[in-house]
DNA sequence: AATGAATGAGGCTTCATTCAT
DNA sequence: GATGAATGAAGCCTCATTCAT
């Protein structure tokens, strides 16, 4: 499933540095001007080494989008991971989580929001495996509600409960992609309570 | 603030014409391949003319983009705006608002995609422009949100409008951009009712 | 069979102009530094247009070299055919063809030389072609072969023929390719009526 | 006049055996792919070391085609020298001489076949000492063409005796160039047995 | 107004060669 | 002596744009 990037140089360490070198130059870049507006001999020089060289740890420019985009996507995991790790009970657990989540985007927005935009050009394959990470983070979010519920601090039928992890895990997106609208009214912190406020309680109507 | 693309052609018919097809080549070759592989050439053979003939309605590729943008916005409010226009009351106005929302987002589908998609590689001034249009997006949303409010039919505070109608957009654009995994999951019509229920109701949880 | 290369302009009568110009330049510089060592650029640059107008006309440098061999091909074929136009009768119709193919590799040398050279450089496709051309050059030379022997005035079986119309073109190009040697110690003409002899009549040993 | 590769390594009995190694991996690589697209990593590999080490004994991938050659044309010459060796009198000593000849060849065909293509390739000093041996081959075959004379056997001019010694050669490339065709309609011993018959009696013409 | 041939800057990638270890 | 990572010149090709017809 992992597809691992060929490289040329057999020195695992070596590899490991510099595919992080060459993430973080081409991060910098793509966020920038984009990853079809970035070249690769930009990204070498980014990195701090020769185009030859670039090309001695992958063997297309599509190669290291993937790589960003794994990379990206673990440092996002890894840290949610560490965040959700924590033994609150009842409703905290969600709200925390979210809370966690939130500040997890918040502090890589960039990386996410590149991403989100640059992914659509992957080879299939690698979308494919991309797309199966967000469908972990999903997961994860759902394991959170469902825990939730059976505690039986929040009620939510089945249906449901996907829908609100897709729901809150957009509403992370959206704290980066709209942050042109949404960053000039909210700070992170009201955002987090008012998503969380209306996550739990709707907009309160009346009974029906 | 309408930035109008120039045109060598006098004829405001022939132009409207010709740009009509062209945007509809265009988001046809958007849609399979995005922006960046699609080339001005096979547009302009989509488009049913010449190279030549394309350049006599546009000034650069990055014009078309501006255009095709343009239209998918322009149609996509029309078409809300078609269908907000009822005299439906209290909370059924809502309803029927979310409703008809993700409908028109359903309906146009590809057309979303691509502009949410390629918009980032927008010009500066042509990007301020499509976004003013998606703030205007919001506003028809927050609109219908503080008139359900002011009839008291739901109880929300004033911060909290502007959230809800970011949300209620977003996850109009969710239909589309998650649609391998939502879509596997819901029908448009449940996906509806759940995000209104979510939407009005929260998960619920125990009174604290 | 025949490999007609794409082009993207249109008007055939354009093609054929360019590529011939394109042909004539890519032989000069091929005859100079062979296939390998002669860059898209400067056969552009030598065809008198731009490498942009160049690719208008071919895929790919392949298509260069399948054009000048299928070129070449097409001027001996046709200057052959043009010189065994005669109506020569007996053993005269054999010598007229034998001279008149060592004239035209003669007058072609360098062409000949580069086809012969580069041909394996060709695709698998259009080598094939090329190695069909040059089995109709043997049946043009194995006819006449046929055709003295139904006069009677040479006496050689079956096998024979195909095997001496091989060695009548093998000899021709060799004029070519150990010109650093041939040409020094014969003239063509001595070098034709030496090897018409040879033909004829062996090395004449002592009956046994 | 022979060239002496130069080494950065001193024992000579290793330069021997890792020259050996990689002449080796190097004509099974261009017979495959021809020198051209043959990389100098490859030739490293396939001999069974390091691309530093290649560079250890070489001075540049010329080097390698140069000793390529010169091994290829040093084996025909030993295996026919080999075969020359014996006290054959009379025609026979021709016709076994021919026929050996063509049996190296045939043993060496892939050899043969590249050291052809690819010779034009040496630097000019290179090909020159190249060329050399091949006016070597000749002269051999000579030899053997001339002592037949002088017993009597054969009756050939002196201007003859170069060029059916080059004709020889010759025949001896053809069933390697032409294989595709040649071999498809005769055994190594018909083909021999023909081109003996055609080199001592020529196609056998009425008297004029 | 329409056409499409011409242009050339610039993108991606390869690969012979070097050199520090 | 052996290794293999690093280098960068240079090659092939694309494509947005222009302009003569």
């Amino acid at each position: 499933m992992k597809k691992s990037v060929p490289s040329l140089v057999k020195d695992p360490e070596l590899i490991k540095k510099r595919r992080e070198q060459m993430v973080k130059g081409a991060v910098r870049l793509f966020i920038e001007k984009g990853f079809h507006r970035t070249t690769t001999r930009e990204i070498a020089k980014e990195s701090g080494f020769s185009i030859g060289t670039l090309y001695e740890y992958i063997r297309s420019k599509e190669d290291i989008l993937y790589l960003v985009c794994d990379a990206i996507y673990e440092e996002v995991r890894d840290r949610l991971a560490y965040h959700l790790d924590t033994d609150n009970k009842g409703i905290d657990r969600l709200k925390k989580a979210v809370a966690a989540y939130f500040q997890v985007i918040h502090d890589m927005q960039d990386e996410v929001l590149v991403m989100y935009q640059e992914a659509k050009s992957l080879p299939k394959e690698a979308l494919s495996y991309v797309l199966q990470k967000e469908v972990e983070m999903t997961e994860m979010i759902e394991q959170v509600i469902r825990e939730c519920a059976k505690e039986g601090v929040i009620h939510v039928h089945d249906a449901q409960v996907k829908l609100v992890a897709h729901n809150i895990l957009v509403q992370g997106h959206m704290w980066t992609f709209r942050r042109w609208q949404i960053q000039k009214h909210f700070s992170l912190e009201d955002y987090t309570n008012l998503q969380i406020e209306q996550l739990l309680q709707g907009v309160n109507h009346r009974l029906m």
